[in-house]
DNA sequence: ACGTGGATGAGTACACCGTACGCATCGTGT
DNA sequence: ACACGATGCGTACGGTGTACTCATCCACGT
């Protein structure tokens, strides 16, 4: 059929990249990523060996989309690098999902574009002087408090939100939809939490919890 | 047939938590679950709705079981508390691998044992003085961490590991072992946190990485 | 003691999944 | 003109979750 472009890896992965995009991650199966094409299912697999390789190509994709590695951060500290980071991370898992689950399901990204990326962040820490183990600990704790964050926030793969920034879509609202009344009671503090929360008192509680992270610290320069 | 011992949503969770511990959380399909207790596999529908409610009943139980609602935690500061809370996750994760895959894939957990949980948390740091905000958001800090020092460890879902203790398994042999030597000389920063590190220099990184994240949490009761 | 009805277990069937295999077709080098 | 490798595709198989239907058993009212 479509000989006039011929199937490529790039173009199935920005095919299945929009059926997750639009369909949920669920709806990945090779079949509909070929309706979407307009191919045959085996089509794919003379240019992806697996379903596997072919989520982690979308994952790498992504992940490169929204590196921090080609920013202007001429002028920026550590702290604001790793604000950067944050964010661009939370931006990515806001607007494509599925990223959670690919990437909680997957292993570590070892692409090119992950390994550039820990390295802009190794870089960033550097004025620190901490030992690379340490500064690495720092990048693992700040990557994995968005993810943990994104996760609260979106409350579940199937859960569908329509706020996309930070500071909009607030955690203790989240909790207080889903818990039952009769429950909470013995929980006091839990109680507390939910039910004393004023959404417009911290405004922005994703930097506030990174700040928090990034509080703890050292500077080894000084 | 199993008249005798009649089918309960408690032997079917059972079942499915053997399965997924000795097979791998892939293994967890109805009729595996089914055919490890002996029955049909329509069985099981009368007393789970969905898989979805299997894994989610799966989680809950394990989560139970790993409480720290039970501990002696007199004599214990917020700091030994947490310390406390990590460890018995970690623990969890280690001993139960597929908790990962299942927890990062699901909503987060409301079950009564996860709400005492969380309750347990917010005492423990209730002598810091935090507003409830606060104090959850250092919580979701803290478990989150375990999980992404998990995800380091255990290498992606398939891998399997013989290190149980946070101590011996070190994420710097990790990988150390995945990246090929071309790829890394493009990364100094990399290659000197991958070539330069010794596993004896840090024999309790979790713990220090948990520190940490503890160091940035401020005390208001003072 | 005897139906009888509701609860429980099990079997069949369907749509969907990933993918191994083999065949058709095309573009290109000789 | 011919052969051949590369590319696309159709069929088929074993697996999955589960909707629907039937078989069986136990307890209960009469």
């Amino acid at each position: 059929m479509n000989r006039r472009t011929p199937l490529t890896q790039d173009r199935i992965v920005t095919a299945a990249i929009e059926v997750a995009d639009e369909q949920g991650f669920d709806a990945v199966s090779m079949r509909r990523v070929a309706l979407h094409l307009g191919t045959g299912t085996m089509s794919l697999y003379r240019h992806v060996a697996d379903k596997g390789e072919l989520v982690s190509a979308m994952v790498d994709r992504v992940t490169g989309e929204y590196s921090c590695t080609g920013a202007d951060t001429s002028g920026m500290g550590w702290r604001e690098r790793m604000h950067l980071l944050a964010r661009s991370d939370w931006r990515m898992f806001m607007e494509h999902r599925w990223m959670l689950a690919a990437t909680t399901t997957l292993a570590p990204p070892f692409g090119p574009d992950s390994l550039a990326s820990m390295e802009w962040a190794l870089e960033a820490l550097s004025p620190l002087g901490l030992a690379p183990h340490e500064a690495a600990r720092v990048i693992m704790t700040v990557t994995t408090y968005v993810q943990g964050s994104v996760r609260v926030v979106l409350g579940g793969p199937g859960q569908v939100r329509d706020q996309d920034s930070p500071g909009a879509a607030d955690p203790g609202l989240q909790w207080q939809a889903r818990l039952r009344d009769q429950d909470i009671h013995r929980f006091p503090r839990l109680e507390e939490l939910v039910h004393g929360h004023r959404p417009e008192a911290d405004r922005d509680w994703f930097a506030d919890g990174l700040d928090l992270i990034l509080d703890g610290v050292p500077d080894r320069s000084r």
